[in-house]
DNA sequence: CGCTTGCCTGGAGTGCACTCGAGGTCCGTA
DNA sequence: TACGGACCTCGAGTGCACTCCAGGCAAGCG
């Protein structure tokens, strides 16, 4: 299987707005450089090469740019678009679910209002998550509390 | 079998954790009972009756009591630990951990500091995927205020 | 008395999200 | 020209947390 070379060599642009760098998230990025290799991007965004091939064999990546010898090249947009993946699976998004997402973008600009939609919903999904953990807080200081009377009796 | 339908499993608010020893407390669920089949439990709880026997076969139930016949039969003590067990869950604790943390529970009063800590550490743990998912829900509302302008012109 | 229902056990199967290995290509340096 | 290293593909393997199944027992009912 020899590798069909640059076949296509422009990502489509314009399907997704730009986000990511726009929030001050602060990432060490190597600046001034728009073509890194898979070791490379896997030790900025702390994916291993192995999960970003996979990512990209599910359709979980836009097309990744190669090389003339098929190796890939991954732009600064790549690595937005891995920024925001990692912050959608902390929110425990499923896979499945974040590919959907991706077959959107791709699919082009009349996605837009599926797309909001979908974000929209993570969002709500999001909060539920926070309330949630906020209630086991609770529990958590509660209990912490109760235990805290166990320990070092430092009551006279 | 004589359960209610309603398996909606946010219902309750069991904010009444409890150390060692539990007495009999005021809850949402069927009062005046002590035990339990299986099949309340999971209706209870909304786990199904098979990981209920999985938890207690993996060391995550203290021992459930038994009928003359062998069933099981839940106390509310044990169902206070389920619930403690789903809040542990939600925060994403690996069930080895729980584990671990009920053979500590199992083994006697003198671990409470180390139930102590371990709570503590879980609690950063918590605050720490809170603040994860505050980033997040950053990001996700800077998206959706872009794909909203993309969306149907609600107003002009 | 047999049927149905609920529960029991041990073990196998499932789905998800990776993770790894084998075998091969390409490239820069000695 | 040989070699080490980074990369490639495809496919199999892993770990987790369930989830299900087969085969069987006990109780209530008609």
């Amino acid at each position: 299987m020899t590798v069909t070379e640059t076949d296509t060599e422009t990502a489509d642009e314009a399907a997704e707005p730009d986000v990511c760098a726009a929030r001050g998230l602060p990432r060490p990025r190597p600046e001034g450089q728009d073509r890194y290799t898979i070791s490379e991007v896997a030790s900025i965004c702390g994916l291993s090469a192995h999960t970003l091939r996979w990512y990209e064999r599910i359709g979980l990546m836009p097309h990744v740019d190669r090389s003339h010898t098929g190796q890939r090249r991954f732009s600064n947009r790549d690595l937005d678009w891995l920024d925001l993946v990692a912050k959608l699976r902390l929110t425990g998004m499923p896979v499945a679910d974040m590919v959907r997402y991706a077959e959107l973008v791709r699919a082009g600009d009349h996605t837009c209002p599926e797309r909001h939609e979908l974000l929209v919903e993570t969002r709500e999904d999001v909060l539920r998550r926070v309330a949630e953990l906020q209630e086991t807080l609770a529990v958590l200081n509660y209990k912490i509390d109760i235990y805290a009377a166990y320990k070092v009796p430092e009551t006279a």
